[in-house]
RNA sequence: GCGGAUAUGGCGGAAUUGGCAGACGCGCCGGACUUAGAAUCCGGUUCUUACGAGUGGGGGUUCAAAUCCCCCUAUCCGCACCA
């Protein structure tokens, strides 16, 4: 037991220092450097150390910039609006403010345990009516610009949950949360138009330092596509049917047209004789499950009975209805090209409709189609555009159009508006006042926060109202316009709501009068490092985004992208699996801190593998950083009282060692950083025995660099090696790139490319002495052999190529 | 179906971006200390039939390839009738 370090006393010891004397100093006029975690959910069931991944990573790197010299905000708060408290108070009664309560007060326990730098006294909680009262301003400044409105529309419905989901709420038809499957309601809602963001929201992309898969997934959510309107008039009748292709250049094959079952037109252009097949059919779509409509690649479809008149050729093509047709994207019309898309091509081949080719690829002939020919190539049976490259065709006939009034060039997106309002009690109130003579009038400002009311029940009615609308006391009210009886809005926001700002409250949260200062943001943001998992790749970070530019627009903000650089962590997985109470495999941090220590636990966490990949939990992975920081506790108290003097050959390690740790740092690559912690002490432990104890600065080095990794530890060293204050009013440490050189250098000699020898030389040995060193040593193998070439790279390979 | 990523010892993973593959750690083997165990320390640990072979498989470029190019295979992730 001579040399385990006693991590129970240090711990506690330098958790109660830093609690009177807290290591980030504020109010300081050092620059800044604003890093955030994402905010959790206050769960029951705890943090386990899948989340202390995120967690340890960025206290590290706040520390780190302490030490270099900048003043930190590193945050933590609760995104406690949300269905599992609210799913709980259904099932026993609890308020939901009382679950989140306790859930709060034992995941906050558990934060203590990591020793994370976040400072408690700018905690927020998206529940508080000092917080939301600003959630619901920014909706009320939306409101007024134009940017929220009401729609009646048919809404991914969760019969088991019995709310209104999102469509990202509704990946593949199935309910996020509770995995039911998701049908159809017509419900009236409030949308927030953000698809007039899309076209910055995509730009803006390219600003940021975000992992390139972020990106990715953003701007294909968001899904840009260059096309052109064209208007097709319906046989026999005044009126036209506006489609979007994005491929003008396949006009001349048009054969056919397909509506969306929810087009508007269709009932109106259906001829009697086929009104009851069209009918039959439009009920039969509205009452398949958005699953069904999803993975059923069959084609279905009815002919309308009337005719479309191609505008370039006059053409007379079919109108049929399918549900293959979207009504929410481009016109909810198409123009159907089988002979150039794989879906009209399935359609026509199942509806025997013609198929016309007009384009072929370069240099074939024209012969019977087997699929849709979807490359670029050379026009055919297109009248004057004929012989031109498809390309150039696509741009051609797409300003033909524009310029005849028959169409125009258009862009549109997949990106939809926001679906805004919930059917659920735990969330925040919309701010709105239904009044018969003035219609949606917006609570005034200085009546906010609309605070949420007590209620009997939780349970949502099936009839899609919210449980407020039961509370008649609160729901009657007055307009605050004309004074007459009006009544609240019931519905309540999603839970993306207070997460789509609180990033900018931090800087200055007890703020009544704006949701923060002007000063303070300027202050403090953008957030220079946000650090948080994948799964919020789009939507939260979309909307969060969104929220920015709004308010950037409006004048709150002046800055239009909220997280400088994202990085996101990976899972920590155990038997191949996430972490989760249900699958049993949950690995508690509190176990591993009793043990361990919270210091080794943090290494570990760096340690277990590259921090951007998902990582299999190892608890006897701990035991390596539990040791080495044994061994570094051994070579301080060792070494302490020592008076030695730095070697040549002590600076150049640590020198080095500055440089990796640094550089590794810097690049977020903590697995490298720890091994380098243990590469570069084994290094200095050896010479220690060579030369009988190491020098005061090469052990102030080495426990400034750990500190920010393991601050426990390394600030009880630093005051066992006689420092007075605590090791973060130090510098980081910095290299000297000409010490770091060492005097020998060891030289690989490869044969023909094959390693054979190495030899050592002096580090400014010149290129001839050592491929003559070279030679000599190997020369048992170049008898008979006729030299060829010799290639030296310096400091590192002589290659000697004989045949 | 489309798009993206990944593949290295028994395991987690390194590799200065084209220059000695396997750093660092886990595990394992051997030794020291010990009455014994735990802990600690020291040594070893890609495979090998000892010639060599080797970074999922096959080809190529190069003096030199885990790294670059082409073709496969497997796994994971995202999107999924977006006209």
């Amino acid at each position: 037991m001579s040399t385990k370090y006693d991590f129970r006393k240090i711990e506690k010891k330098w958790r109660e220092i830093w609690e009177k004397n807290p290591v980030n100093p504020t109010g300081t006029n050092k620059p800044k450097y604003y890093c955030l975690d994402m905010f959790p959910y206050p769960s029951g069931s705890g943090l386990h150390v899948g989340h202390w991944r995120g967690y340890v990573l960025s206290d590290v790197i706040s520390r780190y910039k302490i030490l270099q010299g900048f003043e930190i905000l590193h945050p933590m708060g609760w995104d406690a609006f949300g269905l599992p408290a609210e799913n709980y108070a259904i099932k026993t009664g609890t308020h939901p403010s009382v679950s989140t309560a306790e859930s709060i007060e034992n995941v906050k326990r558990q934060l203590h345990e990591i020793s994370a730098i976040y400072d408690w006294s700018k905690e927020i909680n998206t529940t508080d009516p000092n917080y939301y009262k600003w959630t619901q301003w920014i909706f009320i400044q939306m409101f007024k610009n134009g940017l929220a409105y009401e729609k009646e529309m048919p809404l991914n419905w969760c019969p088991n949950c019995k709310a209104v989901l999102a469509n990202e709420e509704a990946t593949n038809g199935v309910c996020d949360r509770c995995g039911s499957t998701v049908t159809k309601k017509n419900l009236r809602q409030w949308m927030l138009r953000i698809t007039k963001y899309a076209e910055r929201l995509l730009n803006d992309l390219g600003k940021l330092n975000w992992p390139e898969k972020v990106k990715k997934m953003q701007s294909d959510w968001i899904g840009k596509s260059y096309g052109a309107e064209i208007d097709f008039e319906v046989d026999g009748s005044d009126k036209s049917i506006k489609v979007f292709t994005t491929r003008p250049d396949t006009l001349y094959g048009a054969t056919f047209m397909v509506l969306a079952p929810e087009h508007e037109i269709v009932s109106e252009i259906t001829t009697d004789q086929y009104k009851d097949k069209v009918e039959k059919y439009i009920l039969e779509a509205s009452a398949k499950s958005s699953v069904d409509r999803m993975t059923d690649k069959e084609k279905t479809g009815v002919f309308t009975g009337s005719y479309g008149i191609n505008p370039l050729n006059g053409a007379k093509v079919p109108i049929w209805i399918s549900d293959y047709v979207l009504a929410d994207y481009g016109t909810g019309a198409i123009m159907c090209v089988p002979a150039h898309d794989e879906r009209d091509f399935d359609f026509a081949k199942k509806f025997d409709l013609p198929i016309i080719q007009v384009i072929k690829k370069e240099g074939s002939e024209i012969s019977e189609l087997k699929e849709a020919y979807v490359e670029e190539g050379v026009m055919v049976n297109s009248g004057p555009f004929d012989d031109m490259n498809s390309s150039l065709a696509k741009e051609t006939i797409a300003n033909y159009l524009q310029e005849n009034g028959i169409g125009k060039k258009t862009v549109n997106y997949k990106l939809r508006d926001w679906v805004f309002s919930r059917q659920r009690y735990w969330g925040e109130p919309i701010p709105l006042v239904h009044c018969e003579k003035c219609g949606v009038v917006a609570v005034p400002e200085d009546q906010l926060p609309i605070e949420l009311p007590k209620v009997e029940s939780y349970q949502p009615t099936s009839t899609g109202q919210s449980p407020l609308s039961a509370i008649d006391e609160w729901v009657n009210t007055t307009c605050p316009k004309c004074g007459a009886p009006a009544k609240r809005e019931t519905n309540t926001m999603p839970q993306w709501a207070g997460s789509s700002w609180y990033y900018l409250r931090y800087c200055d949260v007890n703020n009544d009068k704006e949701l923060a200062s002007k000063e303070a943001l300027k202050k403090w943001l953008p957030v220079d490092l946000y650090v948080g998992g994948i799964e919020h790749a789009v939507l939260h970070l979309l909307y969060a985004r969104f929220y920015t530019k709004f308010l950037y627009d409006i004048g709150v903000v002046d800055f239009d992208e909220p997280f400088l650089r994202l990085f996101n962590q990976g899972m920590i997985t155990k038997d191949g699996a996430k972490m989760s109470k249900s699958e049993g495999n949950v690995v508690s941090p509190d176990d591993l801190v009793e043990k361990y220590g919270c210091d080794s636990l943090r290494m570990y966490e760096l340690f277990v593998g590259p921090p951007e990949v998902d990582s299999e939990w190892d608890d006897s992975g701990i035991d390596g950083v539990f040791r080495y920081l044994n061994k570094v506790w051994k070579l301080v108290d060792e070494n302490k009282d020592k008076n030695i003097e730095p070697t040549k050959e002590l600076e150049q390690i640590r020198n080095k060692m500055i440089y990796e740790i640094t550089n590794r740092l810097e690049a977020l690559t903590m697995n490298t950083v720890v091994s380098g912690f243990m590469e570069y002490t084994n290094k200095i432990i050896a010479v220690s025995k060579k030369i009988g104890g190491v020098d005061k600065l090469t052990l102030d080095t080495v426990i400034t660099l750990l500190c920010p990794f393991t601050p426990h530890i390394a600030e009880e060293m630093w005051q066992l090696t006689g420092h007075s204050d605590s090791v973060f009013k130090q510098s980081w440490p910095e290299y000297d790139k000409e010490k770091m050189k060492e005097d020998t250098v060891e030289i690989a000699i490869q044969l023909n490319g094959k390693f054979r020898e190495s030899i050592k030389v002096d580090a400014d040995a010149g290129k001839d002495e050592v491929i003559a060193m070279a030679k000599e040593k190997i020369s048992a193998r170049l008898q008979n052999l006729n030299i060829v070439k010799e290639i030296y790279v310096p400091g590192r390979i002589v290659n000697i190529v004989a045949k």
